[in-house]
Parts: C-alpha cells; sequence; structure tokens
DNA sequence: AGTCCACAGGAAGGGCAGGCGA
DNA sequence: TCGCCTGCCCTTCCTGTGGACT
C-alpha cells in the first residue's frame, strides 16, 4: 500500500470550508440575548420576580408547555438577567430528570446544598441531617433564592410530592432567606395528582406556554442560524425545518435538531450548503436514533415481544392477534431459556410497545371469533433492519445474513 | 334474542430488590 | 446488619365486551 502523506490529509481537513461556525449556537442548552413570540411570557415571568429588587417575597410560579416551547430558556433568561442585575437574588436551576440528582430525596437536597457551596456526603446521612444542611444554607444566604425546578414532574414521580410540600412550607422557618420555586413540567395533568396543599400553594401563579407555529419557528430559526452558521442558510431549509417541527406541536427543540443534523450530515459529505434532503436525511436520522435508543432500552421480556411481533410479520401474516404473538414468545423464550410470562403479562407489554410508538395496535372484535387486538408495524425498512439488529445482539432473533 | 369466542383489562396480592433508619 | 417500607413486576382471578353465529 503507498505511503499516504498524512500532512495532506490533516491539511485538507483543516483547510476544508466548515458549515458550522458555532453549533452550541442550537443546542437546548444555549440562551440567546433576545427569544421571539415569547415576549408576554417573558414579561410576565418579570413582573413576578421583580420584588425580589426590592427583597421582598415572591410569589411560586408553576409553568406548563409541551417539549421545545421554549419554557426553560424563558425562565433562565429573566433569571439570568435578574441575577444580574441584583445581587440580592441567588438562582439555583436543577433539572429533575438528570440522573443521580432527583432520584430520591437524599440526592435533591444534597445537590441543592452542594450548589450553594456546603459539601454533602453523597451517602451516610439521614435525610433529617441533610434537611438540616439545606436549610441552613439556604438560610445563611440572607437573599432572595429562587428555586428552579424543570420538569419538575419526573421528580414527583420519582420521590412524591412531600418534597415539595416541605419546600413550600419553608418560609415560616427562614429567618434570613426568602425562598421561591419555579416549577416547570411538560405535563398539563401533571398538578391533577398533586397533594392539595402543594398544588395550592407551588401554583401562586401559573404561566402556560402555548405551542409555537411554523411562521414563528421559522424566525427562530433564522436568529440562531446566522450565529451557528457561516454562510447564509437557504430559506427553502429553514422553512421545511419549521414545517417538519410545527407537525410535532410546534417543537422548537426538534426544529433546532434538525437544522444540527442536517449540517452535521451535510459537513460529513462534504457539502458546501445544507439542502433540503439533508432535512430529511435529519428527520430519518433523529427518528431513527430516538426508536434505536427506546428498543435498545426495553427490558428482556419485551424484546422477546417485540421479536415475536417482527418474525410473524417477516413472515408475511397479516392481522397477528395477542394469541399468535403469545405462541410465538413461548417458543422464544423456551429456545432463549427465559422464563415465560403468563399471556395477561405479555397483552400489558404489547400494550406498552404501543405506547412506546415501536408498533401499532388497536382493539377490534371478530365476533364469535372473540375480541382481540390487531397489531401492526408503520416501520420504514432501515429501521426495521435496525432494531432487528438490536434484537439480533440481545439474540432474540437470528442475525441476518448479508 | 341468546350464545359464545378470545381476549381486554381491572383488582388484589405475592415476591423481590433497593433504600432507609436504628 | 437487620427489619421495615416502598415500588415494581408479575400472577391469579375475575368481569366485561362487540359482533358473528344460531
Amino acid at each position: 500500500m503507498p505511503q499516504i502523506n498524512l500532512d495532506d490529509v490533516f491539511n485538507s481537513y483543516l483547510n476544508k470550508k466548515t458549515i458550522f461556525k458555532n453549533k452550541d449556537i442550537l443546542s437546548d442548552k444555549y440562551v440567546p440575548d433576545t427569544i421571539p413570540h415569547r415576549e408576554e411570557e417573558i414579561n410576565q415571568i418579570a413582573r413576578i420576580l421583580a420584588p425580589s429588587l426590592r427583597g421582598e417575597r415572591l410569589s411560586n410560579i408553576f409553568i406548563y408547555g409541551k417539549t421545545g416551547t421554549g419554557k426553560s430558556v424563558c425562565v433562565k433568561y429573566v433569571a439570568n438577567e435578574l441575577e444580574k442585575k441584583a445581587a440580592s437574588v441567588k438562582i439555583i436551576y436543577i433539572n429533575c430528570k438528570m440522573k443521580r440528582i432527583s432520584d430520591t430525596e437524599y440526592r435533591m437536597l444534597a445537590e441543592i446544598t452542594r450548589r450553594l457551596g456546603i459539601e454533602v456526603p453523597a451517602t451516610g446521612l439521614p435525610t433529617d441531617e441533610v434537611y438540616k444542611m439545606f436549610f441552613d444554607a439556604i438560610d445563611a444566604q440572607n437573599k432572595n433564592v429562587i428555586l428552579i425546578l424543570d420538569e419538575i414532574d419526573t421528580l414527583v414521580k420519582k420521590i412524591g410530592d412531600d418534597i415539595l410540600y416541605n419546600l413550600t412550607r419553608m418560609n415560616q422557618e427562614l429567618k434570613n432567606t426568602k425562598l421561591s420555586i419555579i416549577g416547570i413540567s411538560n405535563n398539563l395533568s401533571f398538578t391533577e395528582a398533586l397533594d392539595p396543599r402543594v398544588k395550592s400553594s407551588l401554583s401562586e401563579e401559573e404561566i402556560i406556554f402555548t405551542p409555537y407555529n411554523a411562521v414563528q419557528l421559522q424566525n427562530i430559526l433564522v436568529q440562531r442560524a446566522k450565529l451557528a452558521f457561516n454562510e447564509n442558510i437557504d430559506p427553502g431549509v429553514i422553512a421545511k425545518c419549521a414545517a417538519l417541527a410545527a407537525q410535532e406541536h410546534g417543537d422548537a427543540r426538534k426544529a433546532l435538531d434538525l437544522l444540527r443534523v442536517a449540517g452535521e450530515l451535510a459537513e460529513r459529505s462534504s457539502a458546501a450548503n445544507i439542502t433540503p434532503e439533508y432535512i430529511d436525511q435529519a428527520e430519518n436520522k433523529l427518528d431513527l436514533d430516538r426508536t434505536a435508543t427506546v428498543v435498545r432500552a426495553q427490558p428482556k421480556q419485551s424484546k422477546a415481544v417485540l421479536s415475536a411481533i417482527i418474525s410473524l410479520i417477516e413472515k408475511g401474516q397479516e392481522n397477528i392477534q395477542t394469541g399468535d404473538i403469545f405462541s410465538v414468545y413461548e417458543n422464544i423464550c423456551r429456545s432463549q431459556g427465559l422464563k415465560t410470562l403468563t399471556q395477561r403479562r405479555v397483552s400489558d407489554l404489547i400494550g406498552e410497545l404501543d405506547m412506546l410508538g415501536i408498533i401499532n395496535s388497536k382493539v377490534i372484535s371478530k365476533g364469535r371469533y372473540g375480541r382481540t387486538r390487531e397489531i401492526g408495524l408503520h416501520l420504514t425498512d432501515s429501521l426495521l433492519r435496525q432494531i432487528k439488529d438490536i434484537l439480533a445482539d440481545s439474540y432474540m432473533l437470528q442475525k441476518e445474513q448479508s
């Protein structure tokens, strides 16, 4: 093999014109200087938080809205500005979805206390001791402490609403500090399950974020694209991203993801610009990644059920029903040495796969021949191939000969 | 109108793992 | 370290269901 001149390879990489100027601009962690189409919501948040400038106690705020409607970015934006303006305000932002932070009451309190500069051992202390440390750390601030709990529904699902009850009652005990909470949730029905006392004190003020429409998404993308890319992006490309994301409940995060992935794909194939085709590819890739991640994360039993469904489909069987799946599933379990669950449980697993969007099922009645679920699989070929690979790696399906 | 199929899906409870306080 | 508690997964038992068939 002829010797490759590595210098040439590296130089050509360095000299290659890159598409991205700053990819981070398209990440959901980035807080822009101005946030289009959220003026009203930002004003509302600012008005509620403003009394902290005079050292007054703030109302707790509860913010709802679907993913990608700008909740977190708006709250972070106002909070940052407020913290810049007033030395008497301390903001603590916690994303409750982060693993090892909001799994238990202990971890949650320890994390907040650490953010206030006090070391707390990762384990070993009784919870009431951590509560005391947390309380002292908060009170020692001698400020208006605003605790932002993003994805607060995850927190409550994991550890219940006791912690919120205690947090909302803390103001009565604190001598020097005023504590207020901003809860952010994607789940609109989340407060229904809360203790009524928690519910009323947490949502002293409520703000609802409505989804963006396609035009608004377009403006957001234009603003970010200017900062993120070296060259101007074709308006048709932006419009396509916006339209696709608008179909999915006006999700700005999805729109930005599409643009970022399309940029990465274009850059990888050394294209000079992003074309609409790259958006299609990006959507495919995001879809593929999402489903593949979900399938990979399934427990063995769910994978066995999915394998049974796929092998029935591969055999060309139409109108697959629960009973068919169960008998194939039994065979798979036998050959894999896996414990066979009852049909009742398998029926629930099929329901879960449906909920995850991996399969489609509907309950139908066939009259004299009973009532059952009819299952279908609406996946693209490439997605099906990828899922089969994942299942083959778990020894559920035979590896394809290629 | 009554029967019957093939499940769906609710309720209750067992078993187990992991976290927690003593 | 041990017992208690909780949450999760699962089983068992059961009732409910829509429409073809008689």
